[in-house]
DNA sequence: ATTTTGACTTAAG
DNA sequence: GCTTAAGCCAAAA
């Protein structure tokens, strides 16, 4: 943007999040603590939450494929709240162990 | 610029 | 396994 290189990341942290979130595949989930990481602040899995939340587009950030550690579904501000989200999970593919998200096989890894 | 708040996470009881 | 406490970060008031 700016200047010819991109200077790493200088990209505003809620841009990185939202690009990232973009980039999860279906069928696949993220951790907070993992887009956080994935967008440059490790710690930052909250303010990830709240950016999701306040999220422009919710067509174009799949905002429900963003799960709390250990694949446990936290917040959703649209529809039927949680019941939507992991029926909107359901769906794509996503595994589910009991309440929770099976990380063992629906956790992606960007690499 | 300071305070408040929240879709988090990890550690401890 | 569940509840409580504390740490950390960014946006909104």
């Amino acid at each position: 943007m700016q200047n010819r290189i991109m200077l790493a990341t200088k990209t505003s942290f809620r841009d990185s999040v939202y690009d990232f979130a973009r980039t999860i595949p279906v069928g696949k989930v993220v951790t907070y603590g993992q887009v956080a990481q994935a967008a440059g602040n490790p710690r930052a899995a909250r303010a990830v939450g709240m950016l999701m939340r306040n999220n422009p587009d919710n067509t174009s950030v799949p905002c429900h494929r963003v799960v709390g550690a250990g694949g446990a579904l936290t917040g959703y501000a649209f529809g039927n709240g949680l019941s939507t989200k992991k029926a909107m999970l359901t769906k794509e593919g996503v595994l589910f162990k009991g309440d929770k998200v099976d990380l063992a096989s629906s956790q992606w890894d960007p690499r």
